[in-house]
DNA sequence: CGATCTTACGGGATTCGTAAACATA
DNA sequence: TATGTTTACGAATCCCGTAAGATCG
């Protein structure tokens, strides 16, 4: 038999007021379709639930099993269509992304806290690493989405352009970079720019980081002063403020390099232009609390160079 | 919004076997009718429970939520489902009666022996007891309905005719009156009759109890011969076997004085039957074991004398 | 006779199955 | 190209509301 959240509304309703005429009104039914209602739900069971006559409407024993039975099931639909509804209007959920730190600390913050002020039920999960672990996150459904500097396109991933991020020379304020302008060239200009730079000594990110790999792809086949390499960019900040070299950073991260002793300079180079994609699953759709996010952050990219 | 249960196991269906082809087969519906019935399932959720393409079907984050809820929404809906068909079916029950213990001990054991083979699962409740605590038993809705020898008519309660029941005159074997005959008899011969049997010691049950007041009836304006008055038939039986005096008893009750010492003989006399009424509540129907039990017992009424 | 549940019935919405279109591996 | 989902559409069914009927106090 086929048993409907109206058939037990109905019933529920019946049981109450133990009238036909404020049941039906309070379900927003006419008299004789609350009736039919009734009757398809006695039918359905084949019991009578209800003992009626023109002027008393009580429950029958069974009527009264039933009504305990119909309770249990009422709280479970109930739990069901609020819990569905709250996830469908964002008022809960969670989402899962992972982007490089790049983004995570200096663009994405802002975004994401118009995002929580929007809709401030949803747990946000923010994976805050490099390229290779963001694919492995996604492709793991670990993560719901992620930004990266790498394109994939395997059967299961697929990436889509999401931003170009420049980068920017960063030394220390009394360096002799300091003071030379740094144009947009092609060419012969370009190379003597490089080999301007690929002179002083030069703090690296380590080799696995996108940032490295660019930079290497782009001063080539001119070999760099490298003093050091290290993994975190804070650690950039501090070795040039100490007059240890000079570096080459992205530009979405300039704002940590914000400092008295600092110069950061937009580096305008043809080929020094870090693509970041943002990179997904191709089998399965977004969850709305992670497509609401996607929307959200693909709304308020960084603006491309 | 309205959640059917056609819905749930189609939710279920294509949750498990995540293909459309086969849960609609397993649905008993077309391929398309099953679509779109996920369809306004999640188009009344307001969210999409499955990911699809025409080669892959699987369950979207919020299809998993929604399948947990599922699953406890479907055991509810069972449990109430085969509860209310057992109790359909009879599987299941309880019934509640209240009769006078002249049937409960010689002709109600028989009848319910069949009732419950026919029936193992119904719990039966018996109260015996007499007319007036049968009478309150169903008015209280203690009992489902009573067999007693009150007819009643009340707002709450109805009475039907059930049985007729003669007396039969008990003696010891080597009684004077074990000799004579006793035969229908109208008028004179009546009276006649009535004084061959007031003129010996009488044992008697209790003022309270119907068959003293059918007793008195009968034989007034005679004076009789009490000498004692008892509270139950086993103890009438004693007392005539030891001698101490006559009694006149109910013939459902004959068989209680089948003893080699004793003689029981029927007492044709008019007046001397006991009327015994069905009595049940006006309001209530019967629940469906208790009218079972009903017409059981009415199909099988001891035969009216 | 008044209040209330049931039956009767016409119109409208829903739902079904067949067939064609569409999409993916 | 083959398999499997969606769309299109006519037909059957179901469901609703109005109106009339029945029943009890």
């Amino acid at each position: 038999m086929n048993l409907s959240s109206r058939q037990i509304d109905a019933f529920l309703a019946l049981a109450v007021s133990l009238s036909f005429t404020r049941a039906a009104a309070q379900c927003h039914l006419s008299q004789p379709a609350f009736s039919a209602l009734i009757r398809s739900l006695e039918e359905g069971l084949g019991l009578r639930l209800f003992d009626r006559s023109t002027r008393h409407v009580s429950l029958t024993s069974e009527g009264e099993d039933f009504l305990v039975a119909a309770r249990r099931i009422r709280i479970e639909m109930d739990a069901a269509l609020s819990s569905m509804k709250s996830t469908a209007s964002l008022e809960r959920g969670r989402v899962s992304i992972a982007l490089l730190p790049s983004l995570s600390a200096g663009w994405l913050p802002n975004v994401l806290r118009q995002y929580r002020s929007a809709h401030p039920g949803i747990e946000i999960s923010i994976a805050d690493v490099l390229s290779e672990p963001c694919i492995e996150l996604v492709a793991s459904s670990k993560a719901d989405f992620a930004l990266a500097a790498v394109r994939v396109d395997t059967p299961e991933l697929c990436a889509s352009p999401f931003c170009s991020d420049g980068f920017h020379l960063v030394c220390r304020r009394d360096h002799p970079l300091a003071k030379i302008s740094l144009t947009t060239g092609h060419g012969a200009r370009t190379t003597s720019q490089l080999s301007a730079l690929a002179a002083w000594p030069f703090i690296h990110m380590a080799r696995h980081s996108s940032v490295r790999q660019y930079l290497e792809a782009a001063f080539h086949p001119q070999v760099m002063r490298t003093v050091m390499e290290v993994e975190q960019l804070a650690t950039v900040a501090g070795m040039v403020r100490a007059g240890l070299g000079i570096s080459v950073i992205p530009t979405l991260t300039a704002f940590h390099f914000k400092h008295p002793d600092l110069i950061t300079r937009p580096l305008p180079l043809p080929g020094l232009t870090r693509q970041i994609y943002l990179v997904r699953r191709r089998d399965r759709g977004l969850s709305v609390a992670a497509q609401a996010l996607h929307d959200h952050i693909v709304h308020h990219r960084p603006p491309s160079e």
